[in-house]
RNA sequence: CGCGGGGUAGAGCAGUUUGGUAGCUCGUCGGGCUCAUAACCCGGAGGUCGUAGGUUCAAGUCCUACCCCCGCAA
């Protein structure tokens, strides 16, 4: 089986990973191209094609894939094309090419949260439980036949990025079990039920703004689902106020203007009232200042109780 | 060469402008007070001031190079 990898973020690390491991004849690897990034705008390769230069497969990096990439995929005659977060929709063109269609992992329980940051909206809305379903793609976003589900389940403390992490690992176990079973000619196949689908476009930064006057658990789940991007964030004078970790204000009932600072107490704590109570701040990071527990901070740095976390500055 | 902030005790900060004994809060150790305490009082330990050079009688502070961390913008 000729396979033809297109990935690129962390995430689809453990899936070529795996297809590698797995003594998958992987022909090459498409992946966006690289970008300036960072500080310093230093020009950046993708995680996965450090991978691929590592194993020594030949990188193909097409701004367009459907415009600029079409020869050289074509040239690898693979039988079978796999996808993880690539980053680009593919064409119905591109998705003809692969003899045996398209397999891409994606992590979430489709039909639920097709689109670029699944995780990210399970964790914002709340769900249970979330995972992995591998599919064969389509012209459409994430509409194609579901192959194989793996369940995962939202924990208190995960955030985005922790069950990125371990979503990426189930969802490479997954890929393969899909691979060997679609050789074998007994893999599942079924249509998503387009009345349960939703679409979740992708983050932007704006998202990361704490909205003191929803809920407490509303606002938790917000710095959870934003960690670690864009982060869920406030604002102080200074600027920008980021919020990595928090939890249920403990020890008595609170009350306050949805946004204003509760208390700011180097040895009992930082707590900011929400429409329906309140949420202790545990880790933070202030402008220009490295992330660190919120008591930290207020060992050298006053916040005056009353503050509001949550006007707009311009 | 995108813009900017920073590296000082275990933690978070001040001190650098105007070189001259290393400072604050917390933690920690010891003692005291208290029915008791995350409270209070007294005392102690703990720092090659990111690294390497340079200027100087004297450098955390001034000069040069480098390393590392962070915010913004992409």
């Amino acid at each position: 089986m000729r396979i033809v990898f297109m990935g690129t973020p962390e995430f689809a690390v453990p899936s070529l990973q795996a297809l590698l491991d797995a003594g998958y004849e992987v022909a090459g690897v498409f992946t966006q191209p690289d970008r300036p990034k960072g500080r310093g705008g230093k020009v950046s390769q993708s995680p996965v094609k450090e991978l691929a230069v590592k194993a020594s497969i030949p990188v193909f990096q097409p701004s367009r894939i459907r415009v600029d990439g079409m020869e050289d995929l074509k040239a690898l005659k693979p039988d079978i094309c796999v996808t993880a977060a690539f980053g680009q929709i593919l064409s119905q063109e591109v998705l003809d090419i692969p003899a045996r269609g398209t397999v891409n992992v994606h992590a979430s329980l489709l039909p639920r949260h097709r689109g670029a940051a699944p995780v990210q909206w399970a964790v914002l809305q709340g769900d249970a439980v979330t995972g992995v379903t591998t599919m064969l793609t389509d012209k459409g976003i994430d509409t194609g036949d579901m192959l194989l589900k793996a369940e995962c389940p939202i924990l208190a403390e995960d955030t985005a990025g922790s069950l990125l992490d371990k979503l990426s690992h189930i969802g490479a176990a997954l890929l393969i079990e899909t691979l060997r079973r679609l050789e074998a000619g007994d893999c599942p196949r079924q249509k998503q039920q387009e009345e349960e689908a939703t679409y979740d476009p992708m983050l932007q930064k704006e998202m990361g703004v704490l909205d003191f006057s929803e809920g407490t658990q509303a606002c938790l789940r917000r710095v959870r689902a934003m960690s670690p991007w864009p982060c869920a964030y406030g604002m102080l004078a200074e600027g920008v106020l980021k919020v990595w970790k928090a939890r249920i204000a403990q020890g008595m009932q609170w009350a306050g203007k949805p946004g204003e600072v509760l208390l700011a107490d180097a040895k009992k704590g930082l707590i900011v009232a929400t429409a329906d109570g309140a949420i202790e701040l545990l880790e933070i990071q202030a402008p220009n200042a490295k992330r660190m527990e919120a008591k930290a901070f207020l060992l050298g740095h006053a916040i005056r109780v009353g503050t509001p976390l949550n006007e707009v500055k311009l």
